[in-house]
RNA sequence: GGCCCCUUCGUCUAGUGGUCCAGGACGUCAGGUUCUCAUCCUGAAGAUCGCGGGUUCGACUCCCGCAGGGGUCACCA
């Protein structure tokens, strides 16, 4: 057998979304499970697409969600160069054995020709075949045209990972364009030759390739290579259900979802999860588990549409998953410039709090911001409580000026805090609905906040009595 | 238009002839957990399995049509 090896070829030309994640993740995984290699390699042969900083880019989102390549441009390999541009010379011997067994010839048309050729099929609602044109007799391949392979079509039953049995008729084999005027290879010809000479065993790549692998598989025949396993993958469906996710329909970059406080392993469990289960009810993946679990076969044939609620859940999950100082260390940039003057013990016991409301990180300052300054007082938040609404200013002022008296005599610690509230309640004959309500708000002036006894235990006593003293006086 | 792929609750999905008048998860709604938000627990609503034919004692599961969606038909990948 020989060892497995897959690889994720992007173009330099933009970010990475959830698509091509998806992609890069189902081929690391086949190359884990197995104790193969996944190879990382840049297909940058269209020099006008490039987009600077964008390989950078795409290695930092790799490696961010813990996708770390074998071999690779940056890192070299047994097969280096591994962008595609470095590696002009090998296109260029392949295309001299194509020419040389007759399978390949210049294209002596202009583009407007071809574009011609190309309307006219059009008008006709007839497929465009250029080999329809196929010159009789084509001049010398001296560069400067391009050289098209010289298809030999025929019918094709194939297995796709994936989408299984394939079939199509010699309908579809084209004799499309090797090498280009400028001198570069197009895709169709160079990860042909690519995916040859580094070994790749699995070639794992969009719907966007389905229709054309029957010209691929013409191509691996007229230059005597054996075709690798080929996994087609679903696309992943925007918002709307119907088109595949796209930069331009609105698709986040991945980092972006880190950026914004989502956790590497939530991101690859949900990403796998999108077209993949073990047809068991896990729902929860680590990457162990998936390494050891994914089955490419049971990777779903239709496209999944990309759902963030489900995401954000999903990260909840894993947010609660960790313990509190790995957790604190993973957040740590997250946390608003208020927090500045504070040390790491108090910013962990507030943490430990919110904890199990977390769903991102990014949500950090919003929920913890009463921790580390007084926030205004909102009066709203007792004028619109539909228990505190009902009672006089006066009755609120007692009621607080109670709790500051006996709140004023504990040590705050969860235990007696709890215990005094508890003998509040009963001191005032109120409900927790009524007396609880109203500690919280005079003492976070938050909408909503952890408990109430760890929070006052957080917040300390000087904080605490200040706030209630605080809203007391704007009670009058 | 040709060719190819796809089609189960709003969403992600389980399901390979009978155990499915279809199971789980997210989301939604209701109730509970001494206050809010969240977690957690319980419960509810939610899919005549795209439609129509067939095969079969029996079909979500097999076959054939149709419809809808998607992809592709570049000197882009």
């Amino acid at each position: 057998m020989k060892p497995v090896r897959t690889r994720f070829a992007p173009s330099p030309t933009g970010f990475l979304h959830v698509g091509g994640i998806r992609t890069a993740l189902f081929a690391w995984l086949i190359a884990r499970q197995t104790g193969g290699q996944f190879i990382l390699r840049f297909e940058d042969t269209d020099k006008k697409r490039e987009v600077a900083g964008a390989r950078e880019h795409l290695i930092r989102s790799l490696l961010t969600l813990g996708l770390e390549y074998d071999e690779g441009p940056d890192i070299g390999g047994q097969f280096a160069p591994y962008t595609q541009s470095e590696r002009l010379s090998s296109y260029q011997d392949w295309a001299q054995v194509l020419i040389d067994a007759g399978k390949a010839y210049a294209d002596p048309y202009t583009p407007e020709q071809v574009q011609e050729f190309r309307e006219q099929a059009r008008k006709e609602k007839r497929p465009f075949l250029y080999r329809n044109h196929r010159p009789e007799n084509p001049p010398a391949w001296d560069g400067t045209a391009p050289l098209r392979f010289k298809s030999t079509p025929r019918a094709y039953t194939r297995i796709d990972a994936v989408m299984g049995s394939l079939r199509t008729g010699p309908e579809v084999i084209d004799d499309f364009v090797l090498i280009k005027s400028d001198g570069y290879p197009t895709y169709n010809f160079a990860h042909v030759i690519d995916d040859y000479e580094m070994q790749i065993t699995h070639v794992i790549r969009g719907q966007e390739f389905l229709a054309s692998t029957p010209n691929y598989l013409n191509l691996y025949e007229a230059l005597g290579f054996e075709p690798p396993i080929i996994a087609t993958m679903p696309h992943i469906m925007g918002p709307d259900g119907k088109k595949k996710l796209s930069k331009r329909d609105g698709a986040k970059d991945v980092l972006d979802y880190v950026r914004d406080g989502f956790l590497p392993e939530a991101l690859v469990n949900f990403i796998a999860s999108l077209g993949w289960n073990d047809g068991t009810e896990q729902e929860i993946f680590t990457r162990a588990e998936l390494i050891a679990k994914f089955k490419i076969e049971r990777v779903q044939r239709s496209g999944a549409r990309f759902d963030e609620h489900r995401l954000q859940w999903m990260n909840g999950v894993w947010i609660r998953s960790l313990n509190i100082d790995e957790l604190y260390d993973r957040s740590r940039e997250f946390w608003p410039k208020s927090s500045a003057g504070y040390d790491d013990t108090y910013k962990k016991r507030v943490l430990g709090l919110i904890q199990e409301r977390l769903k991102y990180f990014a949500e950090i300052p919003a929920l913890t911001e009463f921790f580390f300054v007084d926030l205004p007082i909102h009066m709203e938040l007792i004028d619109n409580n539909k228990q505190l609404k009902k009672l006089e200013r006066t009755e609120l002022k007692q009621l607080l000026e109670h709790a500051h008296v006996s709140l004023g005599q504990s040590n705050f610690s969860v235990e007696d805090l709890t215990q005094r509230l508890n003998g509040l309640l009963e001191q005032t004959g109120q409900k927790p609905g009524v007396l609880f309500s109203l500690i919280r708000i005079a003492s976070t002036q938050a909408p909503f906040s952890p408990g109430l006894a760890d929070t006052l235990s957080v917040l300390g006593p000087d904080v605490t009595l200040r706030r209630i003293s605080q809203t007391i006086d704007s009670l009058l």
